[in-house]
DNA sequence: GATTGTGAACTACTTCACAGCA
DNA sequence: TGCTGTGAAGTAGTTCACAATC
């Protein structure tokens, strides 16, 4: 393969999910894995990892497999997730409060370092160590702090107008909890966390199911 | 195209959000849309609304488009989410209680109707109209209520173990919050809310802009 | 005139299968 | 011998482009 070939969006989503594995081998005291154990631990196939593996390198060695630390160290220099990410949550709802406390949110770049509300009977309040602050400061503290990436969780016809004020601070990566598909520039990135959604795609197979068993 | 062909998954996961922009259309008054201008509102081209349409029947109008009352109520029964699919939630930590009291859950086809968790201090507690139930008589409930669909949101060492007695207990599709991939027989589906990875997927293309700005 | 439904063309992604190396 | 890295083959998904038709 051509070096030069741009790795796909697939295979940058799945990197996220190697670096998870790879953590839980070493805590496990697991120090060399082959792409077959390590697929088979999450529904991939060696050849898939392999193949991802290669747009950026030569990580493994013939006969023996990865090195388990130092392939994590390479998917997280990739990732970028070895430098620190600033990242503002939006809506300090009862989802936001949860995002807000998630412990899985302060490791690996990644750290919510500011908390906006427009309720005023949400602004000042604590959460952890950050207080939540008036959505209309927002820019000023996104400028200051250089935040880039940012989480939304206002309620769906607040989602468009957050983001657009975000964005036009100076975030470049939304992720958005809002059922509503928002429109930006083609130099954003905005994924969605849609559970609604998953769930009703699920209800298909259901129903299918249930349909052959009459 | 031959109508034996089977939907790709992919296609199956976009009609939820088809059917969430129609509804939003149906709210602002609007009833009739063609797929140019339903595509422009969730950012998918007119050809795939059509092609993925395509593999169920045919609903529009040529000259016209689409009525939208018509094509939301197809793209229901479709999903199967005409009909009502009772969900168990296991795990009732902060995630768990944002779950149970969105209201977004509460709609299309999709209701809680039943909180677990194993911790002492939370059986018994009351949250909206349901009360958080043992872990251990889950599997009674489960057979008791019919469910099929079940959320989890429960740490990640615990995720697999918890899935294993939901599936024995009859549950045929996993909605999991937990950073942790399930292995579970093929019959039952699983799909993963991970939000940590999509951010660490994003930050690869700021890391990647940033360097281009050097 | 506008817009659908759909084969055909195209693009993207995955898997195969094996040379090459430890 | 065992396992990687990777072209080639195969499969899946998207877009094109246009006949059909309201």
């Amino acid at each position: 393969m051509e070096r030069s070939d741009l790795p796909p969006d697939v295979v940058i989503r799945r990197l996220p999910l190697y670096a998870r594995s790879l953590r839980y081998l070493l805590e496990e005291g697991i120090h060399s894995v082959s792409s077959q154990e390590l697929g088979e631990r999450i529904n991939v196939t060696a050849a898939q990892i392999r193949k991802d593996l290669s747009y950026f390198g030569e990580f493994g060695k013939q006969g023996i497999g990865y090195d388990v630390e130092k392939l994590l160290q390479h998917i997280e220099r990739i990732l970028g997730i070895n430098q620190h990410w600033p990242v503002a949550l939006v809506g300090i709802g009862l989802l936001g409060q949860a995002i807000a406390r998630y412990e899985g949110f302060r490791t690996e770049g990644i750290e919510i370092v500011a908390l906006f509300d427009a309720d005023p009977a949400k602004i000042g309040q604590k959460i952890g160590d950050l207080t939540v602050q008036d959505f209309a400061h927002a820019r000023w503290v996104i400028v200051e702090k250089q935040i880039k990436l940012a989480i939304i969780a206002v309620p769906a016809l607040q989602a468009q107008r957050v983001a657009d004020v975000l964005i036009e601070s100076g975030v470049r990566a939304i992720l958005s909890y809002a059922p509503m598909i928002l429109q930006v520039p083609e130099d954003v990135w905005v994924r969605y966390i849609d559970p609604v959604a998953v769930l009703q795609s699920m209800t298909y197979y259901l129903a299918r199911d249930q349909q052959l068993e009459h």
